[in-house]
DNA sequence: CCAATATGCAGGTATCTTACTGCATGTCAA
DNA sequence: TTGACATGCAGTAAGATACCTGCATATTGG
C-alpha cells in the first residue's frame, strides 16, 4: 500500500464526501456522483482518479457507464499502521507529560 | 474536532515522520526533532505548527525550550468517524459488487 | 552583563493542487 | 446510422503548500 497516496486522497473534503456518498450507496456512476454537487463533472473525475490511485475505490465499466465501489482495505491498513499505534500508547503518553511537567516544577 | 485539519496534517510524509519520532520518544524539543533531518529548523517549525493546529500535538514551554507531545485523541476520532464505518460495511460492499457484476451478465 | 543557545517571525519562490473550459471518444436506442 | 448520453483527455489560471534565507527575540550559564 502507498501510505502517502491514501493520506493525500483523504486530505480533501470533496473526496471524503464522495467516499461518504459511495458508502450510502455503493456502485454509483460518475453522473450519479455529480448530482447535487457544485462541481463540474471533470473535477469529480479527477477526484475519483486520485481515490482510485490510492486504491480507496475500484471501478467497473458497464457499457458507457463507470461504476464506483469503495475499497475499505487501505483504510484498515491506515488504522493498523497509525491509529492503533497511538491509541495503545495514549495512557503512557499522558503519563510522560505529567512527569515532565512535575520535573520542571522541582 | 476539525476533520479537515487533521487529514491535511496527516497528508504530509514529513509530518507523519515527526509524529513517528514523537511516538518513539515523547516530549522532544524543536531542536531534537530537527536532528538528523534534511530540513531547516524553520520548516520543521511550520510542520509542527500544522500538527498543533490539528490538535495532534500539544506543546509546553520550558524556559527557552519548547517540548512537543502527541495527542492521540483526534486520531481516535478519525478512526471512529472514518475507519470503523467502512470496516463494518466491508462484507456488504463486496457483496454489492458481486451482485452488480452478476446483474450485468444476465 | 555577555556569549551561546533555542526558538519566533517575515518574506520570497518553486512546485503542487484544484477547478475550470473545450473538445474527443465511445455506447446505446430508435 | 444517427442523435443523445456517459465518460475521457488536454490545457490553463488561481490558490495553496513547502522549503528556503535573513533577521529578531528570549533564555541560560559563566
Amino acid at each position: 500500500m502507498d501510505d502517502d497516496k491514501v493520506f493525500k486522497a483523504l486530505a480533501d473534503p470533496n473526496r471524503r464526501m464522495l467516499l461518504d456518498r459511495l458508502c450510502e450507496r455503493n456502485g454509483q456512476t460518475l453522473g450519479q456522483l455529480c448530482d447535487g454537487i457544485d462541481m463540474k463533472r471533470q473535477s469529480v473525475t479527477q477526484h475519483l482518479g486520485l481515490l482510485e490511485q490510492a486504491n480507496l475505490i475500484s471501478t467497473v465499466r458497464r457499457g458507457r457507464e463507470k461504476l464506483h465501489y469503495i475499497n475499505p482495505v487501505p483504510l484498515y491498513e491506515v488504522y493498523e499502521r497509525w491509529i492503533r499505534k497511538f491509541e495503545e500508547s495514549r495512557l503512557s503518553l499522558l503519563h510522560d507529560l505529567k512527569q515532565e511537567l512535575e520535573g520542571k516544577e522541582r
